[in-house]
DNA sequence: TTCATGGTTCGATCTTAATCGAAGCATTTG
DNA sequence: CAAATGCTTCGATTAAGATCGAACCATGAA
């Protein structure tokens, strides 16, 4: 009588208002760092710590570290479909949360991080080369596929070189506007030189504001379609 | 910090094994009344009624009393979809409260899922429809077809009645065992009940498994071919 | 190096709620 | 009517786990 999956500890996870607080913070798409979490579940630090381990052994999470932070993100779709589920069964009509306010413009929409492109910009190519297949996830590793290598080899970036190097050649680095995966490694850095090659885009050395051209914009919309 | 719905409520509920074993057993979609519920969940009498109550309150049953029993039922389609979301997030994490055995497998190919088909064959025989264009997918919504009001007709369903009552007709619900659709609503109930009437399947009474004669698997295969 | 900051681990406390015995209703049957 | 059955309510017990202070670890900055 007890054959199936055990949906009593997975919604038991769910079930606590802490961790119910921090689950529909993360229904934004954005990655959220503990402190953050904390806050938004109106809990210790510690608590949220605890809590957000919890989560992530039971797989509801996607955890990544970067520097000093750690950034926790719902594992996947289907997550956000149970999340969305349950919502609609707790009779809710219009749920709202406070987003991140709109800081600088101009940052947010394209910027430098670490020679590579990063802010609004960053995440629409990192997201549409994801949709048209350049790109893939495989389990924690970014990897680019053969599609991609052709694309890549079409825009005259030098790929060859850059696999023979012995730095990584793609890495997801998380956007602090966006809280969105962008392309670091050498291939990011790679792409926004030939940018400026091309001037499509130009850099403005104290900001760290990248400024696209009208005809650059176009030409990057064109490559990196918005989905 | 108290607005919208109350999603970690509606999950805690759901989150007690307990009652997680009551709504697995009436994933089944028969009415079952107190004292089955407490067998199936291993507890007193007394501790089920108090179980049922809370979840009625949440709104996820539909009690019916007749004579000296009173029969419990899950509310709605929502509330099984919910469910087998939460199966496939705890299958998928690894969360199985028993190994694979020889009965996982049946379950895999044909169960009961809230009076309609689940498992391999329910996939398939949704991909079918899909790929014989009786069913389509208008963005979210999922629609009946020209040709699939005349192949339902053709196979004896009153779909008339169907269309006359206000319960939705389609809907897609999400397998836990193979994270792939297939077609619940009244459509799908109106099917299974017709591969009973045929005598093509059977549900065991005690399990969720569905089994297919020999016969009934054959004409199964044969108005919804594997593509 | 030292300091500051973000996160984790440990331990103790305390609240919540699951559980069941016993008694109380309600309905059907004899 | 009384007896039997199905379920609910009440109350006391008990176990689970949420919480936070304090100490600790890791990374980045000065």
């Amino acid at each position: 009588m007890k054959e199936g999956p055990d949906i009593a500890h997975i919604a038991a996870l769910i079930g606590d208002p802490a961790r119910a607080n921090m689950l529909t913070a993360l229904m934004s798409g954005k990655a959220l760092t503990v402190s953050e979490l904390a806050e938004e579940a109106g809990v210790t630090i510690q608590t949220a710590s605890s809590h957000l381990s919890k989560l992530d052994a039971g797989g509801l999470l996607r955890p990544r570290k970067q520097g000093r932070h750690k950034y926790f993100a719902l594992a996947s779709d289907e997550v956000a479909h149970v999340l969305e589920g349950l919502m609609g069964l707790a009779a809710g009509s219009g749920y709202l949360r406070k987003r991140t306010g709109p800081r600088d413009a101009e940052l947010r929409q394209a910027r430098v991080c670490y020679n590579h492109l990063a802010g609004d910009m960053g995440t629409q190519m990192f997201d549409s080369m994801i949709a048209q297949g350049h790109l893939t996830l495989d389990g924690e590793e970014l990897v680019l596929t053969e599609t991609g290598t052709a694309f890549v080899a079409d825009f005259e970036i030098d790929i060859d070189g850059l696999l023979r190097a012995r730095a990584p050649v793609c890495r997801e680095c998380l956007d602090w506007s966006e809280r969105r995966s962008h392309l670091a490694g050498s291939l990011g850095r790679a792409f926004l030189s030939r940018f400026e090659e091309l001037s499509w885009a130009k850099r403005d050395q104290k900001t760290r504001v990248i400024a696209f051209s009208q005809n650059g914009a176009k030409a990057f919309n064109a490559l990196f379609p918005a989905s």
